[in-house]
DNA sequence: ATACATGATTCAGC
DNA sequence: GCTGAATCATGTAT
């Protein structure tokens, strides 16, 4: 029969004791002229409600993101805790700090709190809820692994940029340029995408357990459990996991810009070498009455000048149109090809009759 | 810096 | 699906 029971006994009127009752003078009087347990009562919680206001005053002056104290704060202790000390000196709370510590009423104080946030906790446990993993971050995190930004360092969306250059037609020497470029571009973004990464991560556990602290600190006064604890974590995780969404669909969006302007063919365009031009234009200029190679010529046509089907059929369909907007521009070269042709031809022959009659050159 | 050349794309017509 | 026409975006010569 000591403090504790005195306290208990005292409790009475807790219950009841609203923060009008605690910052009015007049109640405080009421309580004096009421006996020691009442003015031990008063003092008691005037100093939690110090503590737990600067402690919280600390950690907000640590960039805490504006929600998270009203969430884990129990109703019933937001009831009473009024801001009657937010501006109160370091030194000066840890002196109060040690005070109440040392308190005599402090332990029966202690299991009263824990009474009473027995009968709130059951409506707090009711509302906490699993979070699914998020369908967004999800696709965020399988598109950043398919473009090797993260995940093992490797080809990824590079080697999709060099199949697509290497569709489009350029030299195999000008698409592992493209391809180098491209690589160097991704490892970039990658790098700033981990460096960021790791800030976060490492901001969030520095945060974590300076949370994690102050409420273990703080169990020492008020009743906070484990469970807390652990919720309290994993609402700070949810909250930079969000930061890093944002960061990872920023980064998405630079690795589609990338892509985008690497694998747009019309911004790599490389002109034709000069005897893939010569073999296409001596094609068009001698079957100038019917310019139009059937497939099998495409592939022949293709195969001579080192391009795709489908760029001498772009060839083709650019120089009849702009051979018949401008027949006249383009006669000098007609001509041109027409004599090496001819000349061509005569060789042809030339050498033709002399493969014939290699051992008889007087028989003609 | 500028004009011109050229490969690729888009779209409508057949 | 091929073609012509218009257009885009880049390469090249000046």
């Amino acid at each position: 029969m000591d403090d504790q029971t005195r306290m208990l006994a005292g409790m009475g009127g807790l219950g009841g004791l609203s923060q009008a009752d605690v910052g009015d003078p007049d109640s405080v009087r009421k309580q004096q002229s009421l006996g020691q347990p009442q003015q031990d009562i008063g003092d008691i919680l005037q100093q939690i409600m110090a503590i737990t206001d600067e402690s919280l005053d600390e950690a907000q002056a640590r960039c805490w993101p504006e929600e998270a104290p009203a969430q884990w704060t129990p109703q019933r202790e937001g009831e009473l805790g009024g801001s009657t000390a937010g501006c109160a000196l370091p030194l000066n709370f840890q002196h109060r700090k040690h005070a109440l510590n040392c308190h005599r009423m402090k332990p029966a104080l202690f299991s009263v709190l824990c009474e009473i946030k027995e009968k709130t906790v059951l409506s707090i446990r009711g509302v906490q809820e699993e979070d699914p993993p998020d369908p967004q971050i999800m696709r965020l995190d399988n598109m950043l692994l398919a473009e090797g930004v993260s995940g093992p360092e490797k080809g990824g969306g590079s080697a999709a940029a060099a199949a697509a250059a290497a569709a489009a037609g350029g030299s195999p020497n000008d698409s592992s340029i493209e391809h180098s470029d491209y690589r160097a571009k991704l490892a970039q973004i990658r790098q700033i995408y981990h460096s960021e990464l790791e800030k976060y991560e490492q901001a969030c556990s520095e945060f974590t357990n300076h949370v994690m602290n102050l409420l273990r600190e703080q169990s020492r006064t008020r009743p906070i459990s484990p469970k807390e604890i652990e919720r309290m974590v994993a609402i700070i995780h949810r909250k930079f996991s969000s930061i890093q969404m944002q960061l990872k669909q920023s980064t998405c969006e630079a690795v589609m810009i990338l892509r985008s302007r690497f694998l747009d063919a019309r911004r790599k365009r490389r002109n034709f070498n000069k005897q893939a031009t010569e073999v296409l234009n001596e094609y068009f200029y001698s079957h100038l009455s019917n310019p139009y190679p059937s497939e099998e010529a495409k592939e022949e046509l293709a195969k001579k000048c080192g391009i795709t089907v489908s760029q001498v059929s772009n060839w083709f369909g650019n120089k009849r149109i702009r051979y018949k907007k401008n027949i006249g521009k383009f006669q000098e070269e007609a001509n041109l090809y027409a004599v090496k042709t001819a000349v061509d031809a005569a060789n042809v022959s030339a050498q033709a009759s002399q493969a014939n009659s290699p051992a008889t050159p007087n028989s003609g």
